[in-house]
RNA sequence: GGGCGUAUAGUGUAGUCUGGAUAUCACCUCGGCCUUCUAAGCCGAUAACCGGGGUUCGAAUCCCCGUACGCCCGCCA
């Protein structure tokens, strides 16, 4: 609660200053209560006893009888507790405007690879790097969503091999039917191109299959190159299935505002001109076999200190692109954000390493842990995996069995609608709640909960809001306060940390605080509804009415912000 | 073997960076609330800091030693 620190410091300076303590370590001692009826902001005064040669208690005392302001404050065993005086809070409350940003922020994030349709492993990054782009530009940040697009090398190298080599029957032979697409899919083109992907993998992996591997590692080496030809028939082979992803990545809400090809770096010459930067640097080093590195143990990085970034044939690695591609994105952008899997820590850290010694500026990376299903790690050849498609199908399935036993006077076309948004949150927000580094089990029973910490828990506070709204049928005009209950009181509380919260989550990279917030704002939401009717017989109370409209427009924008649908009924 | 991360009620989680009061929230279980703005809601009860040392007036939080699990250690992407 920023707002009322800022007005219990400078009266709080002073009363220590009185008492002989100068220093302001004390500042960051300051924090949220833990306990509401505590009240909102609480000091131990343990660390002043030793100073000062009194007991805590006592300087609580003191401190408490020397303070005034538009608050009220009490010593309790040692601790000196603050409650904004609820008029104040009120009238602040009304007044909140978020949206001070002003950064360009590029966010890459997804970037994977398009060989196959996306599924629930792959749906971490997505889905916390969109909320990343909606919370930055809820603050006001200039944001720039980016899609790495792997466009080179072994996988799609595979793909186009197969698309170009079997025929249609010759994938559903080497196939067998195992994995047979599911109908509701069919002539989506992602998961048909993966068919190929899977036949060819399969094929490589049998005996005496080295020619097929010559002939895909003609075309990798080719693409390495920067061969026209070649990058146009990958580009032609993962395309479709590109679009496929992006098609489910829509529907659950993620756009991205540019797409960007690896092999661009590679065939506008930035690459070679970057190795050739490289090889001038003090920590470089050369292979036996022409092979360069850099030894970044030099730079204090502990484990396996050669990083190699130019193979002996004089080709560039993948991480050597991505170095470039860095240095590109910094031209364009304040601050850069990636979104990377754990597995990538190695990777990211070469690179931090190398931006360093070349003077660029290190990204802000988050990173999370994956995704595995109870029975394991996710697996497409396993053919442990769940789809993305089916998953919000599922939900989407749920979400409408829920609503039409719960709203009878719904229309099949107005049910579909608000299943759509329900399943598609639900799924979401389950997701971005939990912080990125803890592993994720998906369990189906959690993902289409719509109940307690749940996307529809948020979107029902909201809708509650809405309804009262369309019974007034105008607009709330705050004028003076009024009657300021336990309940009111609280949800002001929690409102007030509405920008707070929105700026530690996008400082920090945590979407989850923000998700977490949402709750505790619906939450508070509705104790006010229980206990603030704003219709009483018939006449509306105008002062419950502007909290109430106040809270919906936080909850709108918190919704969106956080990759909720915000629908204003259901 | 080395590097990095994670460990909190029966289950899932917040808090750990920046040490403070009776450790957050939800699910489950048990009990209560629909003649007043949508009960996908509200109110109440039960229940947890991986183990062992240390620092401190005070440790879930900081330090050391373990244990379990995950990820990484390609001239792959």
């Amino acid at each position: 609660m920023d707002i009322l620190r800022k007005i219990i410091e400078p009266s709080l300076e002073s009363a220590l200053a009185d008492i002989g303590v100068s220093d302001d370590f004390w500042k960051k001692a300051l924090g949220v209560s833990r306990e509401k009826s505590q009240g909102d902001l609480s000091l131990p005064c343990f660390p002043f006893a030793k100073q000062l040669g009194q007991n805590p208690a006592e300087i609580a005392e003191q401190l408490a009888s020397s303070l005034s302001g538009e608050f009220d404050v009490a010593a309790v065993g040692g601790y000196l507790n603050f409650k904004a005086k609820s008029e104040w809070l009120a009238r602040n409350v009304m007044s909140i405007d978020s949206a001070p940003g002003n950064t360009e922020v590029l966010i890459e994030h997804t970037s994977a690879n398009p060989n196959g349709p996306f599924h629930v492993g792959r749906a971490r990054n997505a889905i916390l790097g969109d909320t990343l782009v909606r919370l930055n530009r809820l603050y006001g940040n200039e944001v720039r969503a980016e899609y790495y697009v792997d466009d080179m090398g072994k996988q799609v190298g595979v793909l186009a091999w197969a698309l170009s080599n079997l025929s249609k029957q010759q994938v559903d032979d080497i196939l067998d039917d195992a994995d047979s697409i599911n109908p509701r899919w069919a002539g989506k083109k992602d998961h048909e191109t993966v068919r190929w992907y899977q036949a060819a993998q399969s094929l490589r992996s049998n005996e005496g299959a080295d020619d097929i591997e010559e002939a895909i590692g003609k075309l990798v080496h080719a693409s390495e190159h920067g061969d026209d030809a070649v990058l146009a028939q990958f580009e032609q082979a993962y395309k479709p299935v590109l679009d496929g992803m992006l098609e489910t990545l829509s529907r659950l809400g993620i756009e991205f505002d540019t797409f960007t090809k690896e092999s661009e770096f590679v065939v506008n010459g930035s690459v070679s001109s970057l190795m050739e930067r490289l090889e001038g640097l003090e920590i470089h080093g050369v292979a036996d076999n022409g092979a360069h590195f850099l030894d970044l143990g030099q730079r204090g990085l502990k484990g396996k200190t050669d990083f190699f970034y130019r193979r002996g044939d004089g080709s560039s690695l993948y991480a050597t692109r991505d170095i470039a591609y860095h240095m590109w994105k910094w031209q364009q952008c304040d601050n850069l954000i990636n979104v990377l899997g754990e597995d990538h820590k190695l990777q990211a850290k070469q690179v931090g390493m190398t931006l360093t010694e070349l003077g660029e500026k290190v990204p802000n990376v988050m990173f999370y842990a994956f995704i595995k299903l109870p029975e394991g790690k996710m697996s497409t050849r396993k053919g442990n995996v769940v789809f993305m498609d089916d998953l919000l199908e599922e939900a989407k399935a749920q979400a409408a069995s829920v609503v039409r036993e719960l709203r009878s006077d719904l229309t099949d076309d107005e049910i579909d609608l608000i299943a759509e948004a329900v399943g598609v949150s639900a799924v979401r927000f389950n997701i971005v709640k939990v912080s990125p580094e803890k592993g994720f089990t998906f369990r189906w029973e959690e993902a289409l909960s719509f109940e307690g910490e749940s996307a529809p828990f948020v979107m029902y506070s909201h809708t509650r809001a809405c309804s009262i709204a369309s019974k007034v049928g105008r607009d709330a005009n705050f004028e003076s306060t009024g009657e300021i209950p336990d309940a009111m009181h609280e949800l002001l509380r929690v409102m007030a940390n509405y920008v707070d919260k929105l700026q530690q989550s996008i400082t920090e990279n945590k979407p989850h605080i923000f998700a977490l917030y949402m709750l505790e704002l619906a939450t508070a939401y509705n104790s006010f509804y229980r206990d603030c009717h704003v219709i009483k017989d018939g006449a509306v109370d105008e002062f419950n009415y502007a909290i109430s409209e106040k809270a919906r427009e936080l909850l709108r924008n918190g919704m969106t912000g956080a990759g909720i649908i915000p629908l204003e009924s259901m």
